[in-house]
DNA sequence: CATCTGATG
DNA sequence: CATCAGATG
């Protein structure tokens, strides 16, 4: 039986002085593990041409633990079109002024409770429109969802919801939020096509987890989730790794941080480029960067021949 | 206006794998500071006796993280008879095995709030008796106060409440506690001398900050707090410190972490062995070790003849 | 295991 | 600035 802690204020100071000043921290650097990645490209589309629109995606686990490790180094070495990242865990106003970088624009999105989701991204040419959220505000307040139209097509960048430990979000995620972003996806689709990026939160058939069995209860690989993400694809669109790479197995894309599951590539695929069906003709390549670390999951890539 | 968090519950695990392996962590180590401090003595007691018991005191601002800076090397080093510490910020249940040293007998005891107060002891001998708090259930339930007693005194290791931001505890501080306490010392005094030592959360007079006119009204340093200890030692008792070293000035034993205030030496003298006025003439030396790192507090020394 | 908030000092 | 707890993933 544990007892609160004393009586607490706010805005005071203990044993005071003078100006608190800014903090430093020092990191192990994500720069050093840049160097194990061939970043040059030699695919082509289907027609046989060369790519000239790449499309990155990362879920970085913390912008500002993000910054610390350099992760900047990443982008600096991908140099993508477009960066999409998510989970920034922090509150928009909060990023630090270093999240800057020369000859991309940031955009960025963070939800109502602090420390918790948020996306964002970096683009090199100006979009002809930046849409925040899916139209409906019950689903717009945890700052998960960035949709960006190219001249082309459109970019939606999402952080879809996690179904959380005991699946306590597992009805919300499979029966509103996945229906309604179907719908919305649906929308955009109807218009021009669709590259959907991010961290989907579902490692979608057996080949793309390492322990298929053991999770099968699991959010992320629950057959509700697997069920729902199989009707998105069937609404018109295609996983672009699993299209181009049928067969390949231990690909992943996220490792728990305990148990040295990276280290054993005891993994799942949980982000993706999902691209409509009609689009298909412009993808080179769609690439895992699994060495890259600096979070749980690592990034991916979409090679594009516009 | 701010969102909570969405719903949770507790004990599952998402994105699981097998099982949790326990952790190892890299901090700097506090065995590097120790080489700047000579450990050495040639203090003699007034009578001309050098000492042959040696006690230490410290507040380490957390045993685990105490711990994995390898605070240990501090005790293997100073090699007292008594090492008294405080703020160990963790339950009784919760110390890491690493806490066990060779030749030495830990006892430990943390109050009814995790990760909140707590104090405790390594000693070379038996004592004849280990009390816990001062007997009054209200003011024991911080896990603030272990008296052991020895043949010739008593030694009374105490984490003195701080009175907190806005002073929101100053009342309970020098109405309730500091009276109950100095009663009990007194009780204890009337038995057998006293050795009083720890985190006294009080800077007794101007002599004993850095900046007395700016921190009157901050926790440590109010009047209520410093007549509040002036009465306990009028009481029968001496602050050891100042009582060998009357003039000297910038000696401190606590820095807040923020503004560089450590390297800058605006401190404050927090920590003491105060001692009954009849056990004077044992007094060998009184030392602030200042150039110990590991904790905002540093280490003091009382060197005896007993 | 690693990030975050918020409390405490 | 640095510790801790507890939430979240």
């Amino acid at each position: 039986t544990k007892a609160k802690r004393p009586p607490q204020k706010r805005k005071a100071e203990a044993h005071s002085e003078e100006e608190p000043k800014p903090k430093l921290k020092a990191r192990v650097s994500i720069s050093e593990t840049i160097k194990d990645t061939d970043f040059s490209t030699s695919s082509k589309s289907p027609s046989g041409k060369a790519p000239n629109f790449k499309i990155a995606s990362w879920n970085i686990n913390g912008i500002r633990a993000w910054l610390d490790k350099d992760g900047l180094s990443y982008l600096k070495a991908e140099k993508p079109d477009v960066l999409c990242v998510q989970e920034l865990k922090c509150d928009k106003s909060k990023i630090p002024a270093e999240v800057e970088v020369e000859g991309y624009t940031g955009h960025w999105l963070s939800g109502d409770t602090e420390g918790y989701s948020g996306v964002g991204m970096y683009y090199k040419t100006k979009p002809i429109k930046i849409t925040e959220g899916i139209g409906i505000p019950k689903h717009d307040d945890e700052g998960r969802c960035i949709t960006v139209e190219f001249d082309k097509f459109y970019l939606v960048n999402t952080y879809i919801p996690n179904s959380g430990r005991k699946l306590v979000r597992l009805k919300y995620r499979t029966e509103q939020w996945d229906v309604a972003f179907r719908d919305y996806l649906k929308s955009l689709d109807a218009k021009k096509p669709v590259v959907w990026c991010g961290d989907l939160n579902v490692a979608h058939q057996e080949i793309d987890i390492k322990n298929p069995k053991t999770n099968k209860r699991n959010a992320g690989f629950t057959q509700e989730e697997r069920d729902s993400f199989s009707e998105t694809l069937e609404a018109g669109f295609i996983d672009s790794f699993r299209e181009l790479h049928p067969d390949e197995e231990d690909a992943y894309t996220f490792w728990t941080y305990m148990m040295n599951c990276r280290a054993k590539n005891v993994g799942w695929r949980l982000d993706y480029f999902v691209v409509s069906k009609r689009f298909k003709e412009h993808i080179c390549e769609s690439l895992i960067r699994s060495k890259v670390m600096g979070s749980d999951h690592c990034p991916i890539v979409l090679e594009l021949a516009l």
